[in-house]
DNA sequence: CACCATATTGAGATAATGTCTCAATAACAT
DNA sequence: ATGTTATTGAGACATTATCTCAATATGGTG
C-alpha cells in the first residue's frame, strides 16, 4: 500500500514539473487494485492523452514506483510498489498477484553466475499456480 | 542442440500432416543459432505465410521443442530446447542467453506457495547480467 | 501580477506485433 | 485417381507502443 501522502514526493522523481495530466496518472496507479496494463490505464483517464500516460508509465518503472510484470501472452501489465526488490507468485486463475518480499534465490543466482562467469545484476523469479482462493472455489462448485 | 534426425519427430508432433511449410519453419528453427522473434522469422522465411510461422511456433512451443523467453521491453524470443525445465541467464550487453539446466529453486518455490496456499504449478527464473565474453570485451577498449 | 523560457502535452501518424477469416490448396488414405 | 479434410496464406483487423511537433501549461523572475 502506497501512502497517499507520498505523492507529492512521487510526482518529483524524475520530473521537473508537476502537471495536471501526471497527477491524474499518478493518483491513478496509486489507486489501483490489483495489476494493469498501459492500455487499461490509457481507457480509465481518457482525458489524457495516450503518450503521456505511456510516458509517466515508464518514469514511474525507472523509479520504481510501479514494476513490471510479464506475464505469457500478455501484453505488460503493472503493480504499484516495486522499490524494493521482491518476487510474484501469479494465479494462472484468477490472475492475482502476490508479492513474494523474501528472496530465497540470491545464492543460487550468484551460484550460477559465477559458475558461467556473468556479472550478475539483477534476475526475475515468477511462480505460476492457483491461489488458496480459486483451490477454495473449486470445491464449491464441482 | 537439437538431432536434425528428430525433424520427422518434431513434425508428427500435434500435426496431423507434414506440410511443406511447416518442414520449413522447423527447419529454420532448428538451424537458428541462438534466440529469434517471432517477426525475425517470419522475414527470415518470406515465402511461408505469417500465420503459418505463428501457428507452427505455438504448437512447438506447446510441444516443448522451443521455449519462450520474456526479456523486458522486448517482444517474445525463443529458443530451441525447451523439453526440460530450466532457465535462462541472460546477457544484457550481447544478448546471448545462456541454459541454466539444474534448476535450484524448486525448494523455494515449494516452500513459498505452501506458505501462501498456493498449488504451484510453474515458476519461470530469469538472471540478467554481463556475460564473461563481454566483460573481457570491456578490458580491451577501456 | 505579467511575462518568459521551456518542459510538457496530445492528436494523430506510424510502427511493431499478433490474430482471424475463408476461399484455395495440398496431404493422405483408399 | 479421387475424395475428405487439414492446412495454407493474403490481407483485414486488432492491440500495443512510439514518435512528431505545434500548442499549451508550469514555475521562476522582475
Amino acid at each position: 500500500m502506497v501512502d497517499r501522502n507520498a505523492l507529492a514526493t512521487v510526482l518529483q522523481m524524475g520530473f521537473s514539473r508537476a502537471t495536471g495530466p501526471r497527477k491524474i496518472v499518478v493518483e491513478t496507479v496509486v489507486a489501483w487494485e490489483g495489476h494493469f496494463s498501459a492500455e487499461e490505464l490509457c481507457r480509465s483517464i481518457p482525458q489524457v492523452g495516450r503518450a503521456t500516460v505511456y510516458r509517466t508509465l515508464a518514469s514511474l518503472q525507472e523509479e520504481g514506483v510501479v514494476c513490471r510484470l510479464m506475464i505469457d501472452g500478455r501484453a505488460p501489465r503493472y503493480l504499484l510498489g516495486g522499490t524494493q526488490h521482491h518476487h510474484h507468485m501469479v494465479c494462472t486463475q484468477c490472475g492475482s498477484v502476490q508479492d513474494i518480499a523474501d528472496c530465497g534465490v540470491d545464492d543460487f543466482v550468484d551460484t550460477v553466475a559465477e559458475r558461467f562467469g556473468y556479472e550478475p545484476d539483477g534476475h526475475r523469479l515468477e511462480i505460476y499456480g492457483r491461489c488458496a482462493s480459486c483451490i477454495g472455489g473449486e470445491r464449491d462448485s464441482g
